[in-house]
DNA sequence: GGTTTTTATGGTTTATTTAAGCTTCGGAAG
DNA sequence: CTTCCGAAGCTTAAATAAACCATAAAAACC
């Protein structure tokens, strides 16, 4: 799960860094709205946490063009202020949440959590795909009555594959959401997690199998299916 | 739908124009940074293919400064270099893909497809001609209850057909489109991919044929038609 | 120290190119 | 009109190249 943090007070910033790590998120920071805008024009994030009061583009500025841009990654803003105008402008120029500072952390994560879920997506915290069932909480893959647990990029890979049922991933495609689009790591990368995942399906026994498309990509597929 | 090529390699701006003419792209050029930016600044494309080793203005300062004049138009960036760094220094400065040289015409059109295509609009995900059907996320061909999978050039090559129905493709045609402009494929790599496909059209079945037109090229043709 | 992640390597599989011989077509000569 | 020839196209097998895989070792991160 990718976060973009746009935020220019250094205090603030590293606090939101160092909780958002904590959970496991990747996390990418901005300090002005300029590189905010660039970065969260590439698409690639989740959730976008956004201070309103920043140099060269404020928070609104951002939320207005990222929106002209036709990316609708969520967007939840920040303010010291606790005026409602500042609420509805806000809201207007393409925010999905709102929350004053100071805050507690266990406030922002509940936030992010919140609009990270798929709209209408019942609370969930396990993942279905053929027979196997992954624990959102504890990372942890089962199938029947065997499961393994699974490292972070395992996990992440796999959550993927089974939010997407269906769909083809290239490796690029894969790297960017799970390393991050300023990550320097290299195909062989992928090749290597998906290797430690086949085995690990292979443990438990899974009927589920990732199938290589040469050239294309991966794809998450259902043991009888061809 | 406009599109501005950014690009001083002579060759390269020639291909690159007759490809998007072909599809009916309005296509304007420009020859060097400074030119490309001043053409850029007045908004009217729906998409900038942006070289960056350039003589005056390279492709990042560019796209820099296009954003920096609120420019949101969407900028495709070439490179020779498949250097990591460089993509970064792409995407900040306001890229919005990337593409490393040399490519072929059918990557360069599927990305500007891409990047041209507004949101919520339906995302074609297979084709169909006579009693066939081709998977485009899979690569599948099929045609009732049987399929075959086909490999990346025989599916660049069909996808090809299926998309200009109708249309007589000369093998240059096909080798400048599905290998590649610089490529130094023959006429012989065509016929046996044409080949191939026979095969394959056979195995499954299909009514439909690749009827080759001597010293013409080749059609796609549904069974009974002649 | 144990876990996770990256890097490196060699082996395996599959795609692609090359090369050769064969077939078809169409025109020219008889 | 028939036959002959060369060019164009077809098919197949083999050689080459590329993509992918698995494993181990090294490095980074707790």
């Amino acid at each position: 799960m990718q976060v973009l943090v746009v935020e220019d007070e250094k205090r603030l910033a590293a606090a939101l860094e160092a909780i958002l790590k904590e959970q496991k998120y990747m996390v990418d920071m901005a300090y002005d709205g300029r590189d905010g805008f660039d970065m969260g024009v590439s698409g690639v994030y989740d959730i976008i946490i956004l201070d309103v009061m920043m140099p060269k583009m404020n928070g609104f500025e951002v939320a207005r063009e990222l929106r002209r841009h036709n990316i609708v990654t969520p967007i939840l803003m920040l303010t010291a202020k606790d005026m409602v105008s500042d609420k509805v402008t806000g809201l207007d120029s393409g925010a999905d949440d709102y929350m004053t500072k100071p805050f507690a952390p266990e406030e922002l994560l509940a936030r992010v959590r919140a609009m990270t879920r798929r709209r209408g997506e019942v609370v969930l915290d396990e993942l279905k795909f053929g027979d196997l069932t992954l624990d959102l909480s504890g990372c942890d893959l089962i199938r029947g009555e065997k499961s393994v647990h699974l490292n972070y990029k395992e996990f992440e890979i796999l959550r993927l594959f089974m939010t997407n049922p269906g769909v083809v991933f290239n490796k690029d495609d894969l790297l960017v959401k799970v390393w991050g689009y300023d990550s320097d790591a290299v195909d062989n990368n992928v090749e290597v997690y998906v290797s430690f995942l086949r085995k690990k399906l292979a443990f438990i026994g899974s009927r589920v199998r990732i199938v290589s498309l040469r050239k294309v990509g991966y794809r998450l597929e259902d043991g009888e299916a061809q």
